[in-house]
DNA sequence: ACCTGAACACCGTTCAAGT
DNA sequence: ACCTGAACACCGTTCAAGT
């Protein structure tokens, strides 16, 4: 992306600004989709760009500062909320654009499971949900409880696709890799041997699953309805 | 828990071994749950059982085979399955004993999440939820997909509860440290200031509806059962 | 077989310059 | 204000000893 040119900057402060903040986020999200979100240090980042390591801390407190505002550019322009009188149908497009994030940036999931303190903006997903399910007639707790619901198995699913993290949840994977002292696994070899995954369907199974399971819930918190 | 003395050792084989893999493992175990999960390092696991970073490459094949071998550790003594006809009752008691491991070792999720391979005992969930579905007349790949869905949600909220990785992930703490510049999150706030979270009834939550919803599709997928 | 010790290539971050 | 450069305390791992 940027030229890892030899261009030696002297000493002093340069005339114009070298660096911006969305620059180096830029160069962020490119260093991780080409290499890794391991490969994403403050090092290897400020090479990238092309300047010494400690002139990152002129516009990022830190590391952790780094990785949060990565974030945050990678939701920033993402629209979650659609229109739609129903509810089911707010929740699905919702959680559908959530999936496709990570999915356009697979290391995205393991830079977010290392963050100390999320940036707001991850949590637009939860407002929208908290408010479709409150159209839905749940209760605050219920909402909040469905919500974590949706996004742990959005996440993990999509988490699960992109290979990122959770490859070492593939237990096709831990099944080669173990070997021969693998035994009592029938129904997981079986599962593994038989078919390809379906990624797109096996989303749509579990928000089916979830979104029907808590119309149930709903009915029966409210029978009178 | 091992004494850090200054008793050093000697240059060539000591007498007696030194070292087992049990009693690192077990000390990798007291180190995360002592100083969290990023407190394990080579260097440091080394000195809490009093050798020289080199002496656990003896003994394991590097990082990677070492937190392998933790989690294996971890899970090695727990009993997934319960005996009982009803194949709702048989995965309440398989994920309640998962959240259970998770909840015991907080420090163990962010490990599970930076293993590049799984060892196979992880999978004992998979191998019993399977097995329990098949009882409930799901299909092959429908089940395969409702037990991504279940582990997702079990792992991603014994983690929150844990408040390991997920921490960040609390809206409150978001919110809080977001400080004044948030705005258009009635909903969360109102989610946030309005209760307490309990975690065991939310944990409930979700596998009922899971289930439910489960039963749901079930039903429409063989409607002449 | 099983340990020590020095060394290498990394890492985040502090502190002191420079302009 | 914004960059360079040296330094510090870490890290995983290789390689050469020792017995």
């Amino acid at each position: 992306m940027n030229e890892e040119g030899e261009s030696q900057r002297s000493r002093g402060r340069p005339k114009g600004a070298v660096l911006s903040r969305d620059q180096v986020l830029a160069a962020a999200v490119a260093l991780i989709d080409r290499e890794g979100p391991e490969s994403l240090s403050m090092r290897r980042l400020a090479g990238a760009v092309g300047v010494t390591p400690m002139a990152l801390y002129n516009h990022f407190s830190g590391k952790q500062d780094l990785l949060r505002s990565v974030a945050e550019h990678l939701v920033a322009h993402v629209e979650f909320a659609c229109e739609g009188p129903d509810w089911r149908q707010r929740i699905r497009f919702c959680f559908g654009r959530l999936r496709g994030v990570i999915l356009a940036h697979p290391g995205a999931v393991r830079l977010m499971s290392n963050l100390e303190t999320a940036p707001m903006a991850v949590f637009r997903p939860m407002e929208i949900t908290l408010a479709a399910l409150e159209d839905a007639g749940l209760a605050d707790d219920a909402a909040v409880r469905a919500y974590f619901l949706l996004t742990n198995f959005t996440m993990g699913q999509a988490a699960y696709e992109a290979g990122e993290p959770a490859d070492a949840l593939d237990p096709a994977k831990a099944l080669a890799s173990g070997g021969l002292e693998t035994g009592g696994f029938e129904h997981i070899e079986r599962a593994v041997a038989f078919e390809r995954w379906d990624f797109d369907a096996a989303f749509d199974f579990g928000l089916t699953v979830i979104i029907a399971g808590l119309e149930q819930v709903g009915r029966q918190s409210r029978p009178s309805a």
